[in-house]
RNA sequence: GGGCGGUUAGCUCAGUUGGCUAGAGCGUCUGGUUUACACCCAGAAGGUCAUUGGUUCGACCCCAAUACCGCCCACCA
């Protein structure tokens, strides 16, 4: 029974997937004389759906994962999931927000069971959505940060740096989330440009100018440039400032980084909110005081503001203000602010106390030295321990790395792992259970990012000193969106680093972020989202991964549109289809070999050329994949089959010399170099035309193993150019392609041999009924006439269609165009430095090109001559 | 303010050690039921490779500057 004339996607996908999971084709087999192949998946967030960001990351992995295990390497691939912190908790606050309820409401415990009861339920949406992918991770060895193992990890990197001093408690300024009753990490934090109006106004004996006038009323110190004149007289001075019945107490200082040009030149220094005059209240002893409290009310500090909003305070302050007579003026201004990566709330600079990272202390054993865990991962990365791809993102790294500041560490947030430190009065203990009696944990959790980092070991069972530990670890390629190099690729080198002397990987693979046909970021509110799920349903994954892949640079985005998938969909078809004709005629003669994969039974020139064209692409696919080139490997592999298998060499096999034996033997190959890309429909073609053995755990081609022949090439190349000369004049010449021509062609002696040999190919694919192949003879008459370079003539009679004038002026432009290209090669071939420093190569190709172009020029002139 | 990326056919993009007369898919146009595939086949039209200068025997590719588009970091109150 032939296969169904369209591949249809949907009916095969989740059966494959289960025959390859219940295999145990996804879990390696440990094998001490092996190195391995290990890729930690990125894990997702388990709060919902996966998006394109995930889909790209599943296809490139699995295209690494797939043509790793295809080598024989022991391949693991570790998928699991991120509790995700903020993003989850926010999530579920949404959800029961729409109940009204808070999550004080609910208390700690209550609400932690509904966030734990979404999460699992998301986990299971993306574990099947993973498999939609096709992803062949190993499933037995799954993880979750959430899990006992991971929490040990956690809680033993935490006592290990509490014992080395590497983190500390204390008060700090932070970037606080009034809406997430959290701090947040430096980066954490967005920003965003608003019209915002900066007041100028009378401030004791200075005019200050500010866009947050309800913050002055925590000031303690005014700051101002040595150099400024104006205000030389007051440095050092202590003075009240007094707004109506409203009095702060101010420290005039001088500091070089206060811009006298801005604003009035004096700088009102508010240190509880703002961490640039935090940084200057550290350097000149100023006074701290907190204006505004946690929930973004202000403190009793503010007097009668006290318990108003930020927002009503200020338009209370200004209002007072004014009716004082202290403004001055109001200006707009474009306020860069900060808000919640995760809400978008303003964020409240405040001080708080909380527990750190220092990340300048050196305590870490590395390379014989102790040294600081910026300094490690600043090393790692210049010391080519780590590889990023593309290298330009090393720069960025370095930035973000030499400024970083002391990572904080605890958030307020309820889901995550918690703090394993006890209070008792006075007393602290790290523990990860109750001390004792009467001792309290501390409330807070870690950052999202405190556990993720630990993601490439603490999943392999680390502290533990585990047999997977020990194998798989450092993992080979940690690939993911370039969005997310701070977040988590920074933190995964700073934390594996310390905690087990080894980095995290080996190379970091960075892919680019999927967007719209505009080139604008795909978003939910702007609706111009492309849900890769309804895309698989639609195209199926095949087709979805391709389009994922294909014209995908590192590092660069990529547009994503539903006709570019569709455009992969119709390869996968062309697959099935060349696949459909090959069991079609190997039915009836039973030749499929499924014994003897990469026995190549030459017999004719076409089998010698397409076996040859075969050891090309293999071997130029390899080296794409070996360079993580995998848009060109795709590309490669792409018009292997599509422009020459099919269009050629299958073409040519629809006659008297047809090998079957060699058509499957090189389709297997091609299903084998595809299958990475595209694993569902070449596995399900496997089944038919493969070995027996399922495709995922077949051995990767080896080109050294696959004849090659120039020959062949060239003979077959000079053969295919004729018949798109015959072919173009046909279009030309307006003549019915389905009418038949005879032909008449001078070869010259070089080709006669091949032309004879391969003239029921021209006859076939040119529509010739009658051919004369000669080395030489006279003109024709009445024939439509082309020169190939070389000066292989090529004469259609035509007896009464040609066009005289049409025939003229066709052979004029093509001299035209031969003489400017002999010129211009004559001109390169003159010039002594050419020849002088060009490849030698280089040199024979274009004198090659030059003396074919002449040949090509006298048939050309004598056919003037003839014409005129 | 600092840094990065992009600018190649109507659209989306390839073009990795600088060397054939710059390519593909989609779209357009002309034709086409040939031993698979109309999700197909054959052919055609369409490009001063953003601009200017430099290096080189030779530049889409390297260097410098400019313009426009996009992104990241910093945060001058």
């Amino acid at each position: 029974m032939p296969i169904p004339k369209a591949y249809e996607a949907s009916e095969h996908e989740d059966t494959i997937y289960q025959q390859w999971e219940d295999a145990g084709h996804f879990t390696p087999t440990i094998d001490p004389n092996k190195k391995p192949f290990v890729i930690s998946m990125p894990p997702p967030n388990a709060t919902g759906q996966l998006h394109l960001g995930h889909a790209t990351m599943l296809a490139l992995e699995d295209i690494m994962i797939r043509y790793h295990r295809m080598k024989g390497d022991p391949t693991l691939w570790l998928p699991g999931t991120d509790h995700a912190g903020i993003a989850t908790q926010n999530k579920v606050e949404q959800i029961i927000a729409n109940q009204g309820l808070t999550r004080h409401d609910l208390g700690r415990e209550e609400f932690l069971k509904k966030v734990h009861e979404f999460a699992e339920n998301s986990k299971d949406t993306i574990r099947n959505q993973i498999r939609k992918m096709g992803a062949s991770c190993d499933w037995t060895r799954e993880r979750y940060t959430l899990d006992e193992g991971l929490s040990q990890a956690v809680q033993t990197v935490f006592t290990r740096m509490f014992e080395d001093q590497l983190i500390y408690r204390g008060d700090r300024i932070v970037n606080w989330c009034p809406r997430c009753s959290s701090t947040l990490a430096d980066d954490e934090v967005d920003h965003k440009e608003i019209d915002a109006t900066l007041y100028y106004f009378t401030y004791g004996p200075f005019i200050i100018a500010t866009s947050r006038p309800e913050t002055k009323l925590g000031d303690t110190a005014v700051a101002v440039n040595p150099t400024d004149k104006r205000y030389k007289q007051y440095v050092g001075q202590t003075m009240d400032i007094n707004f109506g019945d409203h009095q702060i107490t101010v420290k005039v200082v001088a500091d070089k980084s206060v811009d006298p040009k801005f604003g009035s030149g004096a700088l009102g220094v508010t240190p509880a909110h703002s961490h640039a005059d935090y940084e200057l209240a550290q350097k000149h002893d100023i006074k701290v005081v907190q204006v505004i409290n946690e929930e973004g009310l202000m403190t009793d500090v503010a007097g009668k503001y006290a318990g108003q909003t930020v927002q009503e305070a200020r338009t209370n302050f200004v209002q007072e203000l004014k009716d004082l007579g202290l403004m001055v003026k109001e200006e707009p201004y474009k306020q860069n602010l900060s808000i919640c990566y995760r809400c978008s709330t303003s964020i409240e600079p405040l001080i708080s106390k909380q527990w750190f990272v220092d990340v300048n202390k050196p305590v870490l054993d590395w390379k014989g030295g102790k040294h600081s865990l910026k300094a490690v991962a600043l090393d790692v990365i210049r010391s080519g321990d780590i590889e990023i791809i593309p290298d330009r993102f090393n720069k960025i790294y370095f930035n973000w790395i030499e400024n970083l500041r002391d990572w904080c560490i605890s958030r307020q947030i309820w889901w995550g792992h918690r703090i394993p430190v006890w209070y008792k009065g006075e007393e602290l203990k790290v523990s990860a259970t109750a001390p004792g009696p009467d001792w309290k944990q501390d409330p807070d959790t870690f950052d999202t990012w405190y556990s993720s980092g630990l993601w490439t070991f603490s999943t392999l069972g680390w502290p533990e000193q585990t047999e997977d530990f020990k194998y798989f670890h450092p993992t080979s390629v940690l690939e993911t969106g370039y969005d997310i190099i701070f977040f988590w690729v920074a933190r995964m080198i700073l934390m594996t680093t310390y905690a087990t002397g080894e980095v995290p990987f080996k190379q970091v693979y960075l892919h680019g972020l999927v967007l719209d046909k505009q080139g604008t970021k795909m978003s939910k509110s702007k609706g111009n989202g492309i849900d890769p799920l309804d895309m698989i349903a639609k195209y199926g994954t095949d087709a979805v991964r391709l389009s994922l892949v294909i014209g995908a640079t590192p590092g660069n985005n990529v547009r994503l549109y539903e006709e570019k998938i569709a455009g992969y969909r119709n390869f996968v078809n062309k697959l099935w289809n060349s696949a459909r004709f090959l069991l079609m005629i190997c039915q009836e003669c039973e030749m499929i070999d499924h014994e003897t994969p990469n026995n190549f039974p030459v017999k004719s020139i076409a089998d010698k050329w397409i076996v040859s064209r075969l050891h090309e692409t293999v071997k130029d696919v390899t080296q794409a994949l070996e360079k993580h080139l995998y848009s060109e490997a795709g590309v490669k592999i792409y018009e292997f089959l599509w422009d020459e298998y099919c269009d050629w060499y299958l073409e040519m096999s629809k006659d008297k010399d047809q090998n079957p034996q060699l058509l499957v033997a090189v389709m297997q190959n091609i299903l084998k170099l595809l299958h990475p890309f595209i694993p569902f429909v070449t596995e399900k073609l496997w089944e038919k035309l493969g070995t027996g053995k399922a495709l995922i755990i077949e051995e990767w081609p080896d080109y050294t193993q696959i004849p090659h022949d120039q020959d062949a090439i060239n003979q077959i190349s000079i053969i295919q150019a004729a018949i798109y000369k015959i072919r173009s004049t046909r279009t030309e010449l307006k003549i019915d392609p389905v009418r038949k021509l005879n032909a008449i062609i001078y070869t010259g002696d070089q080709y006669l041999n091949t032309f004879k040999d391969q003239s029921h190919h021209l006859q076939k694919l040119a529509r010739i009924e009658d051919l004369t192949i000669q080395a030489t003879g006279p003109k024709v008459d009445e024939a439509a006439h082309q020169v190939l370079s070389g000066g292989i003539e090529i004469y259609l009679p035509l007896r009464g269609v040609i066009d005289f004038d049409k025939e003229l002026s066709r052979t004029n432009t093509e001299i035209k165009e031969t003489k400017q290209y002999i010129m211009a090669t004559h001109k390169k071939l003159s010039n002594e430095g050419f020849i002088k420093n060009a490849p030698p190569e280089v040199v024979e190709r274009e004198t090659d090109q030059i003396a074919k172009a002449k040949a090509k020029l006298v048939q050309l002139e004598e056919r003037l001559e003839q014409l005129k």
